[in-house]
RNA sequence: CGGGAAGUAGCACAGCUUGGUAGUGCACUACGCUUGGGACGUAGGGGUCGCAGGUUCGAAUCCUGUCUUCCCGACCA
């Protein structure tokens, strides 16, 4: 039975979006434009994000640090492309107490500028790079059209900024980044990923190139989800950082940053989530099971005690719903939160000898008997519902990618049912133009496998790229 | 920022056309009775009708402005 405050996904998608955010207790709206209020729902698991996407920063040699939120117009404005690419987008101070400033500071959008200016200062040898730093933090952009987690004016992020002492370095960082959010996508989170280059257009402001991670949500809409950004020397000139190299010359060092955001959440969601609420991958599920005893007897309260601290024993986060509500109340309460795992307890169970468990992905339920390892039950239940749900997942994938040759295919596909497709690409910026008249479509990046066809989709000539397109969000 | 819709209790909505003391369902509180898919009974509590002006003896209702949300474009993670 469908939870009944949520619109159908195969009704109304987008609908259905905000009544999963809202039912879920992900996020509530504040009173400011896409600001909105993350609740202790949607926290959590971000905060789960952050756990495993730090540790893996930290074991690839990254260090955290912390940079300011304003930034003084000037050092914004160093760099020619980021300012023209943010300029439409950012958000200024001008007044401080009440006396007007001299020079006006805006809200950070993202901190190249802040970690170049900083990096001009510390970067004098050879022997002091490569810095490999990362920041977690909240940034601002003044979108035109605001959706929770999807596209906020304020958003928590985190982003890395290194620099290197050679090209070859420095690139490898970005791709290795790139791989590490691919390896986090596909393993917590459950999201097979599609990675590749960005076209020209489409790539960061102030980049050499920008490598990204793509997804595929249930509806066929695509969603940018993290970024690598190779920058070369251009912030280094622009800002000045130089150090000396093996051979005492002076050298401009060599940069890189990536980020990925709480539309990760938005992503969750959109990937995995049903009529019935939020289905959170266990990996990243804040609470892994729910103990629901049904009844008030005193065996069974004892029962979903005992149950709980051997969960809890063995790293298996969880709780006891032992609330008044009804059974059913606490089934369909468990199921709109995403818990991976139900296990009710009952005196009927009791006297069986067994208690009912069930799993959020199929709904299925399943009569364990006590004699059961449960804790072990439950591991291998929670293993499998992350196999499942990514599977699930690129199965959906797998069946809305398609291969077109003529701009009639695409928009058939479009129109029809949106998903990626591959089209061979001239590289021109005027037939990426010319795409995105249907429906929107655009390049999501450029694949590194073989053209299907030798000539462009759009205008016939001779192809140089296949590229993956997609509408995106 | 353009085009459309909406804002009345925590939520979903009625009331507005034709101005005259703010309603319904769910949720909430207390007690009782219940507990295997969103129970039931009884009694309660809760709203400056998004905000600011204006018209009027009188505004949720009419007028103007503004903010927020949703949808469609343009912009973006």
């Amino acid at each position: 039975m469908a939870n009944k405050s949520i619109t159908s996904r195969n009704i109304d998608f987008a609908k259905w979006y905000t009544d999963v955010v809202k039912a879920a207790h992900l996020c509530e709206y504040s009173s400011v434009k896409g600001c909105m209020i993350i609740e202790p729902n949607g926290y959590a698991i971000w905060e789960e994000m952050q756990k495993n996407l730090d540790n893996m920063f930290k074991e690839s040699g990254h260090k955290n640090i912390y940079m300011p939120l304003l930034i003084p117009e000037n050092l914004m404005q160093k760099e020619g492309e980021l300012i023209n690419g943010f300029a439409p987008e950012v958000a200024w101070v001008t007044i401080g107490g009440n006396k007007e400033l001299d020079e006006k500071m805006c809200i950070r959008p993202t901190s190249e500028t802040l970690f170049s200016d900083y990096y001009a200062l510390k970067v004098k040898s050879y022997k002091d790079l490569p810095l490999k730093y990362n920041q977690w933090c909240n940034v601002m952009r003044w979108e035109k059209e605001t959706r929770p987690f999807l596209r906020s004016r304020e958003f928590l992020w985190q982003e890395g900024h290194t620099v290197h002492s050679t090209s070859t370095e420095a690139e490898k960082e970005t791709n290795d980044m790139l791989l590490t959010y691919k390896r986090f996508f596909e393993e917590y989170l459950a999201i097979p990923v599609v990675t590749g280059r960005k076209t020209e257009k489409e790539k960061f402001a102030g980049a050499e190139y920008t490598l990204t991670v793509e997804a595929l949500m249930y509806n066929g809409v695509a969603l940018q989800s993290a970024t690598s950004h190779y920058f070369g020397q251009k912030f280094s000139k622009a800002y000045n950082i130089k150090f000396l190299n093996k051979d005492n010359k002076e050298e401009y060092a060599y940069q890189t940053s990536w980020g990925t955001t709480t539309r990760m959440i938005g992503a969750l969601i959109m990937v995995h989530s049903d009529d019935d609420g939020l289905v959170l991958p266990p990996k990243i599920a804040p609470l892994k099971v729910a103990i629901i005893p049904i009844g008030t007897d005193d065996k069974v309260k004892e029962k979903t005690k005992q149950i709980k601290e051997e969960l809890i024993k063995n790293n298996i986060s969880c709780y006891i719903d032992d609330t008044e509500r009804t059974p059913g109340f606490k089934f369909a309460e468990a199921e709109v939160q995403g818990i991976p795992v139900r296990i009710e307890i009952g005196a009927r169970d009791l006297e069986n000898g067994c208690l009912t468990i069930a799993r959020r992905d199929t709904k299925e339920r399943i009569t364990v008997s006590l004699d059961e390892n449960i804790v072990e039950y439950t591991k291998n239940l929670l293993d499998n519902i992350q196999d499942n749900l990514y599977k699930k997942a690129l199965e959906n994938q797998k069946s809305k990618t398609y291969e077109a040759h003529t701009l009639d295919e695409v928009k058939e596909i479009m129109d029809k049912h949106p998903g990626f497709v591959k089209a061979s690409w001239c590289g021109s910026e005027e037939c990426e133009l010319k795409m995105k008249e249907i429906k929107g479509t655009k390049s999501r990046c450029i694949l590194d496998e073989e053209l299907i066809d030798d000539k462009c989709i759009v205008c016939g000539k001779k192809a140089n790229h296949l590229v993956l397109w997609g509408i995106q969000y």
